[in-house]
DNA sequence: AATCATTTTGCAACCGGTTGCAAAAAACGA
DNA sequence: TCGTTTTTTGCAACCGGTTGCAAAATGATT
């Protein structure tokens, strides 16, 4: 049903080569002919089969794009701003939602399967052995968000989550806070295991500081509430560093509904910067990611390694910047 | 590089057909010609090339999930459905991000070039003629979150917006509310029309009650917040309908800033009952969209129109139902 | 064991493109 | 003008699969 070359091709009178070629950037073809198939090709409404030119030229031109926080407001914009950048470059993301019952193996074939150039896997929660899994199937692949390390494995792109933690904790003790707290995300998860380390670096070579620790289940409002709300029992420190945006937003709605006032009774920290952070009614102070960056690099680096794949595994990571807003109590 | 059909027919011994057969659902092949096949591509780890096998049958599995509400918090947990969803049934997203700059011509080119088996459109903002384009093309489309009308063109699966406009009408009625207000979305959104339509046939049937109404220039927090200032200045009404919870949560941050109190000063009715409207600091009185049930039933249809090309256009709309939280005054 | 029905198999053509190669056409030089 | 170089063109093979068809193998029946 659908117009094929050859359609193009009896009606311009040409051969088919010559009709792949006028579609072909930099082919041979005399202006002539090219006028006839153009012409031909308007006429007939024809449209070049990008899967079937695939089998020759061995790039679909899909990127399969990976991730399972669907949950996270933050990637809302990690999507936005991907989809954006590759499609500026002509590329197609082909999504794949890491479900519970998803395994690396599954993963890894079906994007086999459909041939993608090339995958980002976009997650801060993910084991790196996932990510390896492409790297071992031998596709090109850049974990963005992933845990920085000095010999990576593979191209990761993200931020230096330690030394977010060092941040953080210098931050607290500048405004004079003396008991303060670490609220993580998911105990396995390395960014977690990663902004703990820092933090904790930072405040224990401090010995008028008191440091406790405690874990939310995920990276999500209803674990940070929770794990706040534990916390306000047990009585809780002066600050705490939070996991991420949304665990910190989980924890001043239990902060809020204890009766408890920020910055006043307990100042909080979060990190990424997500939109909903500058809402007013939220107003968190929190560790901006420079996401643009982050992404961009992301995609020239898979873009890169599709044209020569034993480019050397790369890491690079972006600087980080506290963003001032409400939450904790002014210098 | 990739291992092919060819590959492992040589290395069972049979035919490429053979090989072709044992990796096609019904196909006759004896048990003893299947095993050999099965060890052979086992032990060369064969993946059957998706994009190849689509050429002769004319089915890709790709999906194209076309939407440009990428900047609208509730959109997240609909890409996570959607994904989850396709996912399941063996289909893959083709994500496309309509920016500024996408024109519906270029949309339907790319989403013909990759041969998609069907599209699905969600978004609620967009015009009809943009979905029309992808029916014109002949391509199976489903509008989800699209408007309803009696004879549809095309598929579409929703809500009745109009009867959500006098759902919320009718709520602010029973509360007592006499001066009530439409904060709308865009003017141009066919949602924001709908639901004003409704929201104005009940409360002009009511001579007790006041209506004004205005407009955010996007569903987005800043527009919804700027907006509200405005009408802060203008001089407020006791209750407003809002286009949408984040267009809602950004009046609310609005009205805050003022030192106003919520319900007591000013009552508030989001539409959509996404995640954060039920987070404890918003506590966002709304009515709830069955996203689950309208995009299942999307999917259903997508689904169907690839088997049945020819199926009559359709639209299943879902009944919502108020959410009662905390932004509008007790009964 | 011979006959016939059924299942399994391989051949070859096809899906919609691309591309190396050699022949044909056009451009160039003197 | 003719020989030479360069560009353009079509042929045919190929990318990695699928499938109709007829031949081969298997199984059932008597």
């Amino acid at each position: 049903m659908p117009v094929t070359l050859k359609d193009v091709a009896e009606r311009a009178g040409v051969s088919r080569s010559a009709v792949s070629r006028t579609f072909t950037e930099g082919a041979s073809v005399s202006p002539k002919t090219r006028r006839k198939v153009e012409k031909a090709a308007a006429e007939l409404g024809y449209r070049p089969n990008a899967l079937a030119s695939s089998l020759t030229t061995g790039r679909t031109k899909l990127i399969g794009l990976v991730s399972n926080n669907f949950h996270n407001p933050f990637f809302l914009q990690v999507f936005d701003l991907f989809t954006r950048l590759l499609q500026e470059r002509g590329l197609r993301p082909l999504l794949v939602n890491l479900t519970d019952d998803t395994n690396p193996e599954d993963t890894v074939r079906l994007l086999q399967q459909y041939s993608v150039d090339g995958v980002i896997l976009a997650s801060s929660t993910l084991s790196p052995e996932f990510a390896y899994a492409f790297h071992e199937a031998r596709m090109p692949v850049v974990h963005s968000f992933g845990r920085i390390t000095a010999s990576p494995r593979l191209h990761v792109v993200g931020i230096d989550n330690v030394e977010c933690g060092r941040m953080a904790a210098r931050t607290l003790v500048k405004r004079g806070y003396k008991r303060v707290g670490f609220m993580g995300g998911p105990r396995e998860a390395t960014s977690t295991i990663d902004r703990r380390k820092g933090f904790l670096e930072v405040l224990n070579a401090e010995s008028a500081v008191t440091v406790s620790e405690s874990f939310a289940t995920a990276y999500s409002f209803d674990a940070g509430r929770a794990e706040m709300l534990n916390l306000l029992d047990a009585g809780p420190t002066e600050a705490y560093f939070c996991g991420d945006d949304v665990l910190s937003i989980g924890a001043l709605s239990a902060i809020a509904d204890r009766g408890l006032k920020i910055p006043q009774d307990i100042g909080i920290i979060g990190l990424n910067d997500m939109d909903m952070a500058r809402w007013e009614n939220i107003n968190l102070t929190t560790i901006r990611q420079p996401v643009r960056e982050i992404i961009n690099s992301s995609v020239e680096l898979v873009v890169q390694t599709t044209e020569s794949p034993d480019r050397p595994p790369e890491a690079r990571f972006y600087a980080c910047e506290i963003v001032e807003r409400g939450t904790l109590r002014p210098l």
